[in-house]
DNA sequence: AACTCCGACAACCGCTCTTCA
DNA sequence: ATGAAGAGCGGTTGTCGGAGT
């Protein structure tokens, strides 16, 4: 059983408002207010509109300082930042733009603020690709990333930045495959500390510190990184399953529950960008062999897709096939809610 | 000139939240 | 504590006008 309806809607009128209903609606409320009571408005007047109507009308477009269209640059910023802040919460975006509605800030999103943003990140994305290739290029032939991030994960889970997956290692499976050249160099380009007796756990805490947040191996490994991703699903035990060591299945671009991404499920993968494009935090790694780390570690799908795909193809042939099979050991040992999680979304087909 | 397409914007719909009896 | 009514909100739709063919 629904609700009752607000008004009768065979005797009301739909559609725009001529200017006589506006003059009326306004000439009335500026006299007397409202009255607390929208519903009743409009019997009061005469109007033979629904009280909601009248109440949007007014809102929108009657009341005195109302601004339409002309969003300066400030405004456009505002918009932007507090879009990715908060998402479509337009209320409390226009609360911040005297004279503007939220009804008119979300059409100007909708229509084109999200299309100038994404047009402009588009724009810088491909330049920053651009110069990814060349240093990967340059750097590719001296050191080898043997990431579990490859060309088949990527093709089947691009959303997922690599810096997520770069934890999934544990400080034992690093050095299975680094020798203490290649750890130090990583260090430095992560900009990590680097100890000869501990150089395990300093990688780890590295690795992990990668957003700011985590700065022990006696942290839960993931904590810092699923925070950014929004993990919706249960968390997973950090020390009773070996499964801590791998990525939470659950975790995706767009979770469920506060989050950075809180309305950009939409378009992911160009406002991942567009966050981390504006990080701080970062600055100075640049990149880390295909890995864009000075944007949270992600690369996008276009970099595959325009089909200039030497960067994750010539790592490919570096995917570790121990991680695989751990990663399919701990697969079969959760619960069976994660199920969802296929490991051939994961790793591409074998 | 006629038609189609598309962008912009006003308005509606239905849901959730808040208030109050 | 509960339910009804009103208010508020965000997503969606409808309409209009301009550009393109």
């Amino acid at each position: 059983m629904g609700r009752a309806p607000c008004c009768d809607k065979a005797n009301v009128k739909k559609g725009p408002w001529s200017p006589e209903e506006d003059t009326k609606l306004k000439a009335y409320i500026e006299q007397n207010g409202t009255g607390g009571n929208w519903i009743a408005l409009p019997q009061k007047i005469g109007l033979k509109r629904c009280g909601k109507s009248c109440r949007l009308r007014w809102l929108n477009y009657l009341r005195p300082n109302i601004k339409h269209g002309g969003f300066s640059e400030e405004e456009d910023n505002i918009i932007c930042s507090l879009y990715i802040s908060i998402g479509s919460r337009w209320s409390i975006i226009a609360a911040q733009l005297p004279g503007r509605t939220d009804n008119d800030i979300k059409n100007y999103w909708n229509t084109r603020l999200k299309k100038k943003l994404l047009g402009k990140q588009r724009k810088e994305q491909q330049a920053r690709r651009a110069t990814l290739r060349q240093e990967i290029k340059r750097e590719s032939q001296s050191f080898m990333v043997p990431g579990i991030m490859n060309q088949q994960t990527h093709n089947y889970w691009p959303e997922l930045p690599a810096a997520a997956v770069m934890p999934a290692m544990n400080p034992t499976q690093y050095s299975h495959f680094w020798d203490q050249e290649s750890l130090r160099s990583l260090l430095i380009k992560l900009g990590g500390r680097f100890s000869e007796n501990h150089q395990e756990s300093n990688i780890a805490s590295s690795v992990y510190s990668l957003d700011g947040s985590c700065n022990s191996t006696q942290d839960h490994p993931y904590s810092s990184s699923v925070n950014i991703l929004s993990s919706s699903g249960a968390s997973m035990n950090s020390t009773d399953s070996p499964c801590s060591q791998l990525p939470n299945p659950n975790y995706a671009v767009s979770g469920a529950g506060p989050s950075i991404y809180h309305g950009l499920e939409e378009f992911p993968v160009e406002l991942h960008e567009l966050v981390y494009g504006n990080q701080q935090q970062f600055g100075g790694l640049k990149s880390f062999n295909g890995m864009d780390m000075a944007n949270g570690g992600y690369v996008t799908n276009g970099a595959i897709s325009s089909g200039e795909s030497t960067t994750w193809g010539n790592v490919s042939s570096l995917a570790y096939p121990q991680l695989v099979s751990e990663l399919e050991t701990c697969l079969q040992s959760l619960p069976q809610d994660h199920s969802s999680f296929e490991v051939s979304s994961y790793f591409g087909p074998q």
